[in-house]
DNA sequence: CGCCAGGACACCG
DNA sequence: CGGTGTCATGGC
């Protein structure tokens, strides 16, 4: 068992969040996190800390990357500008999020489902996905791996359907194909810088700017990203009329528009 | 039933 | 270039 005890991390907050889609709430009243194979169910305890289930060496070697607990999230939420409202509020109100460490594989697949459909239809989506063409790795919750590019290269459109992607999965076949190939090493583009990230993940047929965004953000840790969706929008026009001042930010105001995500939809 | 959802793309002028 | 219609399905 591990307990992480922190105002700056709350794990009902981050599985709620729209970054990732596989935190879904267990039969024991907590969370159930999927990751890379990896499953840990996690408990909040009356003192608002969070219980793991796992060792203290497992949750060291996976878990704590994956929560990116190595950030220091309290800085980052007390250098918003005094002066700037709506930011102040959204970051009492986001207080416990973390952006969190995914696959890129597996984000980028959520993010190319993720277009035009609500946060619940999305985890319905992947849900199918991994249940259709994942490995079963646990029973109690049900809970699967997420499909290799392989494994999703393989199909036809009409058997990858039965996720109900609708017009996105030739787009997600276009991806397994590309990866599964070659043509396209995930694991290489950690090395590149911000640009030829986008550029590249772009060059997938139905990856525009913000999915490669939420992409580098959510699957490589591009925290100076900022994603702008229908939301997010709506919060720069309401709030930012010249613009909001990203610089002002250097490095993580990707973490701030999760933080305006939240608050939005909320 | 009607509307909107963490958009992308082809096509138009 | 910038604006516009269209895409398939689920959730509320």
């Amino acid at each position: 068992m591990v307990t992480v005890s922190s105002r700056y991390f709350d794990l009902s907050k981050i599985a709620d969040s729209g970054q990732c889609f596989r935190i879904y709430p267990s039969r024991a009243g907590g969370y159930v996190t999927v990751s890379q194979g990896r499953v840990v169910h996690a408990l909040q305890e009356p003192d608002g800390s969070w219980t793991f289930d796992c060792s203290l060496q497992e949750f060291d070697s996976y878990w704590n990357q994956y929560f990116d607990m190595g950030t220091n999230y309290q800085q980052m939420l007390d250098s918003v500008d005094v002066h700037d409202g709506y930011l102040r509020e959204a970051a009492k109100v986001g207080c416990g999020l973390r952006v969190v460490n995914q696959d890129p594989w597996e984000t980028l697949v959520s993010f190319i489902v993720s277009q035009r459909r609500s946060v619940s239809s999305i985890t319905t989506c992947i849900r199918k996905l991994c249940r259709a063409f994942g490995d079963k790795i646990e029973d109690r919750d049900d809970i699967y791996t997420f499909p290799t590019p392989e494994r999703l290269a393989s199909l036809s459109g009409a058997e990858l359907e039965v996720c109900s992607a609708g017009y996105r999965t030739a787009y997600i076949l276009d991806a397994a194909r590309k990866v599964a190939s070659g043509e396209l090493d995930l694991q290489l583009l950690s090395y590149v810088d911000d640009q030829t990230l986008l550029d590249t993940l772009m060059t997938i047929h139905g990856v525009g700017i913000k999915v490669a965004c939420c992409t580098a953000l959510y699957g490589y840790h591009r925290l100076g990203l900022f994603p702008v969706d229908v939301w997010v929008q709506r919060v720069l026009d309401a709030h930012y009329p010249q613009g909001f001042p990203a610089q002002q930010y250097p490095g993580y105001a990707g973490f701030l528009q999760l933080l305006m995500f939240y608050e939005a939809r909320h």
